[in-house]
RNA sequence: GCGGUCGUGGCGAAGUGGUUAACGCAUCGGAUUGUGGUUCCGACAUUCGGGGGUUCGAUUCCCCUCGUCCGCCCCA
């Protein structure tokens, strides 16, 4: 590397092609499954106002308070770079009064880069790509285990299998805040035992203290209220609702009461899909979700229960990767033109023309390299045939088509070159 | 924000305080003139991330810096 040169921003990455046809696979596979499934696709900017996520996200949350790309715009706005899909994806649902729409709920797709400024890791990037969706205006169980079943379509078809559906519900306003009570009590006072972070959580969000790594084996840990006891009548009916939507579906889960979502808009039901693979690293979490009654109507728009879910692109590469799976992404080349001497050289270029027209994937030389040596491109390329264009085949108005596997050589009529290579088919 | 690891040609990878920095792959050229995938021969780092220091002399020792990868926090 000169000294002069310019290198990649921290967490981003290239796609180049060899690695970018795995992403148009999935990237296909998730659009498929969506459409099966009818979602369509909304796309949204990559930035908006830094309002949006401060109130969309949460004050509180690690994304807003350390996580943000914000910069402020020549008219002195101060905006971010998207860390996530929903808050934006709302902010349009309200803008734009889909709720208004006919057809009803409606049931969004997107896939687009997210922006979060952390120390890279593996599965971890300043800049990522989101699959998400949203659906929005039903307080349906049945839509909660769709949404579920969707994320779970995606990776099963694509190939994975060891995967861990985790499950959990925050309850509504009223069982939160009775969940919320109880924790405090619970924790408050013997507080100073835990770690800074869980003490800052003790007053914000104490559901998070459940979450905490350094301090999972403490007593109070295993002795904390859980949610599930929290529960009023309605939260309980309605999670028993979602788990037998998702049995109605064979889909399995394991509950897990303490899981908690890192956003403050959830409630009810909260999900993540985990990595089961074996090297896959520590960060195992493939996508995760949850229920967001209150967030449109926070963003202004009307009252509108609402679900989704994001997976990031990266992640679910490194699973199908450390599940061995590979992804059927070659294409060769059907056929390669061989041009000796530079009236064969420029007639080839009418002939790599017709051969397109036709819809044959075909090359040729442009380093002006001998006879040997564009056989070796064509080797290298996988070409099924190569089309030898010389003197000779000029003045007999032909061309020598070989078939580089059998090695045959058949002499064709230049104007029926691309039908005779299609019939090779 | 914190911790660990590493940084030699396009890639992988040896190496030593001191004349020409192994090797493998890839690439390019050649092995009697228009035919590939095998084989053989040849070419390919005034330079060891960048800067400074120690030294008669550093790629190898020290400091700083940048970057990589991994982990913590948290998450997708």
């Amino acid at each position: 590397m000169k000294e002069m040169s310019i290198n990649i921003p921290r967490g981003t990455k290239d796609i180049l092609p060899g690695e970018v046809e795995k992403w148009q696979l999935i990237e296909q596979k998730a659009k498929e499954v969506s459409a099966r499934f009818n979602y369509k696709e909304i796309r949204t900017p990559i930035f908006e106002h830094t309002d949006l996520f401060q109130r969309g996200v949460g004050d509180s949350t690690d994304i807003v308070q350390k996580e943000m790309y914000t910069f402020t715009d020549r008219g002195d706005r101060s905006l971010t770079l998207r860390p996530e899909g929903t808050a934006p994806v709302t902010r349009s649902y309200v803008e734009n009064k889909l709720f208004g729409l006919p057809g009803q709920p409606v049931k969004l797709y997107y896939i687009q880069p997210m922006f979060r400024y952390e120390r890279p890791q593996a599965g971890r990037y300043r800049q990522f790509v989101q699959f998400g969706i949203e659906a929005m205006g039903s307080a349906d169980p049945a839509i909660d285990a769709e949404v579920i079943s969707l994320a779970m379509t995606v990776y099963k078809e694509l190939g994975l299998k060891k995967l861990r559906l985790v499950l959990n519900t925050l309850g509504d306003i009223e069982s939160r805040k009775s969940h919320k009570e109880a924790l405090i009590a619970h924790f408050e006072p013997r507080i100073e035992e835990f770690c800074t972070d869980c003490q800052n959580r003790l007053t914000k969000n104490p559901l998070r203290i459940l979450d905490c790594k350094k301090d999972r084996d403490h007593e109070l840990m295993k002795s904390a209220p859980s949610i599930l006891e929290h529960l009023n009548e309605e939260s309980k009916t309605y999670f028993e609702e979602v788990k037998s939507s998702l049995d109605a579906m064979n889909i399995e889960y394991v509950i897990d009461p303490t899981l908690v979502r890192g956003l403050d808009y959830y409630n009810h039901t909260a999900f993540e899909i985990m990595s089961e693979a074996d090297g896959f690293g520590a960060i195992t979490t493939l996508s995760g979700g949850g229920r967001y009654n209150g967030l449109v109507e926070d963003l202004g728009g009307p009252a509108t229960p609402s679900i989704g879910f994001a997976m990031s692109l990266e992640r679910l590469l490194l699973a199908l990767e450390a599940e061995g799976v590979t992804l059927e992404t070659e294409e060769d080349l059907e056929c390669y033109v061989v041009a000796l001497g530079d009236e064969a050289k420029q007639k080839s270029v009418s002939i790599l023309s017709q051969l397109r027209q036709a819809g044959i994937k075909s090359d040729k030389d442009y380093l002006d390299k001998k006879m040997k040596a564009q056989f070796k491109a064509a080797d290298r390329l996988k070409a099924k045939y190569v089309a030898i264009l010389g003197e000779e085949e000029l003045t007999k108005g032909i061309i020598n088509v070989k078939n580089m596997e059998s090695g045959e050589q058949t002499e064709v009529v230049i104007e029926e070159l691309s039908t005779f290579i299609k019939q090779g088919k």
